[in-house]
DNA sequence: ATGATTATTCGAAAAAATCTGATAAATATT
DNA sequence: AATATTTATCAGATTTTTTCGAATAATCAT
């Protein structure tokens, strides 16, 4: 890493190229002029470059000082939003815990996952977003969630700065409803022979294990519906639409009602879901408890 | 203003935060451990909040450090961006003036306002972007654009950050190609009562304005398109779809080839074009060159 | 219990920032 | 044209801040 910016040069800076010289700048920072030229020469001599060039008795802002103003600009912008926050009360009462939610996670999975925090004997309010995965991780990134559930890990090129935790695991299994049923209970999986099927679409992973674990078996079903929304299948399949896989700890919700039957396991396929968050040591509270939980079981 | 924050003290901050400990820290700044918790205590002291609590023999962020570490996160990778940008060779060459384009405006008219840039003697390269016109003062105001071109001043919401440079006005005349010339040239611009014609869209202030020129004058014609491009609503012009409106600027270009002609006035309409920039003290050359050169006409 | 690890406190030393006084260049004023 | 004013900068003394070394208290592993 290059040696370490001074901020408070600058802070200097930044104060001269928006007041449109250093005696105006010195004057608004309750400094003398001397002081804020001096350390803008130390500035400019730490980074190797002019960013002002006198011009008359004034200063211009050179091609360097202009984009680093750019950035200054952002710089302390966030640095005032930050004082702003911290003068805030009532800030300490309350953890908060802002999560993601990929749009492809089944929603009952998503709260057991999420439990653990809620559990904690600090009070937490917790911000859900749903979303794509690729945003949800770009939000990850600027910071503006703490954790992000999905269905798969954080692709391999941002392992850098995120980090994933499989959370939990959990078998596949079909169901439908009971005259569905009936007509294809027996010979499972074989019977599934051009039944009508109902899948999640195409990105998410799960689509592609169940694909290869069809043609691994030569089972060819009629597939009558693919959906994003897990919730959305569901109901459809509730409704007798075809076939539909769900996770095995669904399953009790699922059959207890009665409207519901299961058919088989969906041998060697899993459903897995993983925390992902940004890569550092010291976590988020409520984001360590989740981590923990799903390690103790 | 809230008394200045130690960006160096943050610094520590964020070290600590994401190292986990004072001592890892510490270890990685090349810094004895004493120094580093000294001076986030300082931190701690100047904000008037704790950011960690101790754990054991750890330390917790608390609710503040964790929304400070969102922001610490931002404000230190700009930072390293800022560092690298400047350590770039090639810098200094050449002046970068990226302007937005509003796409209400002529085209035409946006070179020309640009050209005083163009012509400074440092060699300058621009940047073009077109869109809509909040997104570009959007664009703006997060220093991604140096400068927007667009046929109306920045709202009055936006006078703090923003200002507006009236650059030019310009009458409006009305075009159309002999034919249609021949038949509603006698009488203008009475004659123009049901001829067909062509006007910008709804977005446009030039719009407006010409309704109004329209509605006093009790002048009801056929509209016959609408268009959020000028260049569009010149080429239907030209072949002959109807009676259009253009600045006044342009009608040596346009009746030059001969296919066009003039037929009058539009009186008391102008059509307006402003420079919108960062509000500052010391602005970009380039824009300083657009500025003045529109003033001295 | 003992030894190792971690954060913190205190005072001295080192480094950095700031001020006072003075100089040079450019512009404005007379 | 001569003079005064404004602007940036330089040099040295002074103040403030940062840093380190030594010592202490708390926690964890063995």
């Amino acid at each position: 890493m290059l040696s370490d910016l001074n901020y408070k040069h600058l802070h200097y800076f930044w104060a001269v190229a928006r007041a449109g010289s250093v005696t105006a700048a010195a004057r608004q920072l309750g400094m003398t002029a001397q002081t804020v030229s001096g350390q803008i020469s130390r500035l400019e001599q730490h980074i190797g470059r002019a960013l002002f060039t006198q011009q008359g008795r004034g200063l211009v802002l050179t091609e360097a000082g202009r984009m680093a103003l750019g950035y200054a600009d952002r710089i302390f912008q966030l640095g005032e939003e930050l004082q702003e926050m911290l003068a805030d009360e009532q800030l300490d009462h309350t953890l908060r815990l802002s999560s993601g939610i990929s749009d492809v996670l089944p929603k009952s999975i998503a709260y057991r996952l999420l439990q653990p925090a809620l559990a904690l004997p600090q009070r937490v309010r917790l911000h859900c977003t749903e979303g794509a995965f690729d945003q949800l991780l770009h939000e990850l990134s600027s910071h503006s969630l703490d954790l992000v559930l999905a269905d798969r890990p954080a692709p391999a090129a941002a392992q850098q700065t995120l980090q994933s935790y499989l959370l939990a695991r959990c078998p596949v299994m079909i169901f439908a409803t009971p005259a569905l049923a009936e007509r294809y209970q027996s010979g499972f999986p074989h019977s599934l022979q051009r039944a009508p099927l109902l899948l999640p679409s195409r990105d998410n992973v799960l689509r592609g294990q169940l694909e290869h674990w069809l043609d691994e078996r030569g089972i060819r079903p009629d597939i009558v519906g693919e959906f994003k929304d897990g919730a959305l299948l569901h109901t459809f399949g509730e409704q007798g639409a075809g076939l539909f896989p769900a996770p095995a700890f669904a399953a009790s919700d699922i059959t207890g009602s009665g409207k519901l039957c299961l058919l088989g396991l969906v041998e060697g396929v899993e459903e897995q879901y993983y925390a992902i968050a940004n890569r550092r040591k010291l976590q988020h509270t409520a984001v360590q408890a989740i981590i923990q939980h799903a390690e103790s079981e």
